[in-house]
Parts: C-alpha cells; sequence; structure tokens
DNA sequence: CGAAAACTTGATGGGGCTCAATGCTTGTGG
DNA sequence: CCACAAGCATTGAGCCCCATCAAGTTTTCG
C-alpha cells in the first residue's frame, strides 16, 4: 500500500512536490531513521540545536507507526511514554466524563504533537483516534527528558510545546463559552485555513478529515447545527460546501463572522457574549 | 493596613493558625525572604530539592506586592517577566477577544501559581485581576530558567505547573461544551470544596470571592442563570446560600448533580450532551 | 448492489438568554 | 448616623437559539 493518499484519506496530505520524502521502507513499523529527509523537519525538530544534538534527537525516534482510519494511537488512563508526531493523515483527540459524556479537544494534523497533555502524568488523561490513514513518529519521552538535561534547548522545546497548547486551549475554552454557534464554526474554518496554509496547502479550498458529529463536539454543537450553520454559509455565498470538501469564497466575510458583528439577517442585535 | 482578613476580605484566608507566618515587614514590597517560614511552602516550593538548592529557589523571590481589590497584577499583552504564587487573597485570570468579549479562565487562591500561560510567550495571553485584597510572590522567570539549568528538579516543576495546567483546561473545556447549566455550578462548587479542603479550609462551608457575574462568565452562563442555580440548589436542599457564604448540607448530592443523572424534577431525560 | 454510515432538512419544544423590576449590601458624604 | 448612591443578587416574563426527534437523501464500503 502506497504512503501517498488514497482516494479515501480525505486528510489533508503532504504536498506532492514533498511526498518522495515521506517513502518509508516496508510495512508497519520502519527503523530507519528519515528526519533528515522529512518535510516536517522544520515543524518537528527544535531548532537551533547543532548538527550532533540534531542527530541525537532526531535518533529517539526509533517507532513510525501506522494506524487505519478509526484507528487509537492511545487510550485515556493507558500508561504515557512515547509523544508522538503526526506524519501524515489526522487525528482527533477526546476527554471523557464518568457518565460517558465525550469533549473533542483538538484536531491534528501533519506536524503536530499528539500526547502533550500526559506529560507529568502517569498515564493519558485523554485518548487519540485517527480520523484518516495515518502515520507517526514515536519519541520516547524518558528519553526525551534524559536528553533534555544535557541539551539546553530540548528544555524549552518540551516547555514550549505545553505552553503552547495551554494558549489552545484558552482559544477553544473562548469559543465554548462565549461564541454563537455560526461563530464556532466560522471560527473552526478559519482556524483549519490558517493552519492548511502554514503547511503550505491551499488556504480556500480543502477536505474536511472529520465528520460532522465530531465537529460539533468539537465546538460544543450538534451535528445537525454545524450542517444547518455549513448551509447557511453555503447560501449567503461566504463557502462552498459539498460533503466535506470545503471551498471559502469570501474569507473576509468568514472573518467577520467570528468576531462580534449583528447577524446577517436584520434580526435584533443582542448583546452577544451569554 | 495588618494583613490578616479585614471585614470585606472574602477571600479564603490562611487559616488562623498559620497567620504569623506571613507577617510581612513594613507595607508594599518585602525584601525579606520568608518562604521557609510561609504556610504555603508545601504547595508552592517545589520536592526534593536539596537544601542549598531550595535555598536558592527561594532567593530567586525577591518580590512581594500586594494588590487591592479589583486590581490587575498584570494585563494581556504586557511583557512577561516573572510567574506569581498567591500568598492572600484570590485572583481571576481572564483572556480577550478582539471584540470586547471576555472568558473567565480561572480562579486563583493561596499557594496557585500565575501568568503560567505566559511561559514560552514574550507577552501575557491573559489578565489576572485581585478579587480581594491580595499577596503574591512574584519570580523572575528568566532567573527560574537559568537556575533550572542546573538545578534538575526544578525543570521538571516547570513542566509539572505547565501540563497541570493543560489537564486543568481540558477539564473546563469539558464543562463547558458537555455541560448543563445546573452541572456546571455543581462542578464548580465541587471543584471549591475541593480545593479548599486540600488548603486546611472546610469543604462545606465557604465564602465566595467572586461575584455572580464572574462565575457565570467562567461556565459560560449567565449571572441570572447562576443565581437561579444556586436558588434551585438552595430549595432542594443540597446548599444553603447566603449572598456569597455557601454551605454544602448534601455533597452527595451535589456530586451526583456533575455526573449526568437525570435531573431532580421528574422532567423528561434529555439524551444529555448536546 | 445493498446495507450502513454520514449528511441534510424540517418541525417542535425547551433551556437558558434577555429585559426588567425589586431587594439587599456596601461605601460615601452631609 | 442616616440618607443616598452604586453595585450586587434575586426573581419573573417572554422569547430565541439550538437540541431533539424524525424523515429523506447521499456517500461509503463490504
Amino acid at each position: 500500500m502506497p504512503v501517498a493518499a488514497q482516494h479515501h484519506d480525505i486528510s489533508p496530505a503532504i504536498p506532492v512536490s514533498m511526498r518522495h520524502h515521506l517513502r518509508v521502507v516496508g510495512s508497519g513499523i520502519a527503523a530507519e531513521n528519515t528526519c533528515e529527509r522529512c518535510a516536517l523537519n522544520a515543524i518537528c525538530v527544535p531548532e537551533g540545536l547543532a548538527d550532533s544534538e540534531r542527530q541525537e534527537f532526531t535518533s529517539l525516534i526509533f517507532q513510525h507507526k501506522r494506524l487505519r482510519a478509526g484507528e487509537t494511537l492511545f487510550h485515556a488512563g493507558e500508561p504515557f511514554t512515547h509523544l508522538y508526531f503526526v506524519k501524515t493523515g489526522s487525528f482527533k483527540t477526546v476527554v471523557l466524563l464518568d457518565d460517558g459524556r465525550e469533549q473533542v479537544t483538538g484536531f491534528h494534523f501533519a506536524g503536530d504533537a499528539l500526547g502533550i497533555d500526559a506529560i507529568s502524568s502517569p498515564s493519558h488523561p485523554s485518548e487519540a483516534v485517527a480520523l484518516a490513514d495515518a502515520h507517526v513518529c514515536a519519541i520516547p519521552f524518558a528519553s526525551l527528558t534524559r536528553l533534555s538535561r544535557r541539551v539546553e534547548h530540548l528544555q524549552s522545546y518540551v516547555q514550549r510545546l505545553l505552553a503552547r497548547e495551554v494558549v489552545r486551549d484558552q482559544g477553544l475554552m473562548l469559543l465554548l463559552g462565549r461564541m454563537h454557534a455560526e461563530e464556532r464554526v466560522a471560527a473552526f474554518l478559519m482556524n483549519l485555513s490558517s493552519r492548511f496554509r502554514a503547511r503550505g496547502y491551499s488556504a480556500h479550498e480543502f477536505t474536511l478529515s472529520m465528520a460532522r458529529e465530531d465537529i460539533g463536539n468539537y465546538l460544543g454543537l450538534t451535528l445537525e447545527t454545524v450542517s444547518r450553520c455549513f448551509s447557511r454559509l453555503k447560501n449567503t455565498g461566504v463557502l462552498d460546501v459539498d460533503n466535506r470538501r470545503i471551498r471559502i469564497l469570501n474569507i473576509e466575510t468568514l472573518q467577520t463572522a467570528v468576531g462580534g458583528m449583528e447577524r446577517a439577517t436584520g434580526r435584533k442585535t443582542r448583546t452577544v457574549g451569554r
């Protein structure tokens, strides 16, 4: 099975121009270290390392793991051993409540780290599920910690991963606490758009790798509400939505839809912000 | 002005038996280091340090700052220089949206750290406001980083602070995304209860230091809804609420009110979780 | 192809927001 | 010390956004 996107691989694959860098020897686990030639090098591998240190870092990655769509990379409560980096495909992370309720806390694409929230815990507080066939690198966290005692940059690297996660979570809290349904959906799309652009994909046209239900759960809405918001944005000419294919036709309007302007319909302006 | 609680200091003060440890010389900024005799020593100061290292850590605290109720410790966007620990009083932390909307992301009491979310950022992403007259210790973060290069335990200490914050945020996301109003209020009270117990105060009886509006903002509700939930819990005999004075009469019922059981009233059971 | 999953769209109702009035608490100045 | 103001909290009435329920349609995949 080739690594390149299949017809049902709806995740944002690495751009064609870069794909040859990602070839993995054999199937399943690849022993060969390919970081230096990996397209994601600049994203995963910390900056400011000396060549020897950089080599030490990349040599920590001794597992390349494959997952099929729907498979779980780690479950909540499982012992925390590795930090992961998404190479291809995409993931959702989910936290669970005792009574079975779930909250999707994030979507993760090529270059994103997985398992950050387990740092300093014995076990994973959340679980990570592949949304499409995926491929990850695994770094044993104990080794990373050991190495970071000698290599100064690595210390702040882990710190930066954690801090970025805190700020990201705060943004989601703002969304969940203070935004209306349509604002949440607009914010979600803008977020995807800028992340895809940062990875060298189109910011205006992309394919969602997650179901409406996952989006709804992430945004604190139902799948029906998400679907209706998509339709409304489509009818107002902001988006073109065809199943999971998204084309942003008017990114300025979408951006203003995030902020608190009065709604497009001439309804009474709410004092916005519950 | 004495450090001990005043009649309008409605924050959970350090228990009377411990107060003499907290006396600060003069007013304003105290130069003298008092960590060794501070009641919060076990909470703020990292464990597992050698005596000399512990002394180095506490010697970093060269500022003790006082704030009156309503004053801001740091604003969003301000350069990040210090990590703070609450000695007395209480704080709320708030993140801001461009259009003026705010989200309260947490309440912080004696022993809690402030400014964690600014680590690895040039500036504070959130702001911290004193809810009552307060007193904090300030640690210059650059010095802490420098020291943590030599002292191994300090490295994981900062990491643990950050990681704890991530997990805390995930809990709030679950609350904001998946819980009903009354569940949110119950969860909020249970959270306060256990934090007060951990600090040696009563878990059943305490005084809120924040307004209904702050609680509502924190929980993604309006102040009216919070007030109504309080009243309902009072009428069902779970709580005794008198303004900001809270007495938990039936902590088991309050706990079950957090999880997803059907509502107390005989209403139709919802499939819970939007 | 056929079944299951995913998505869309409509109808309906309720939880919580909005608006509004009132009571209570705290702080201030005469 | 009391009156007054300002802020905070409670309570009620009305209504809207979005969850729920229910088809019907499209897509996916064995």
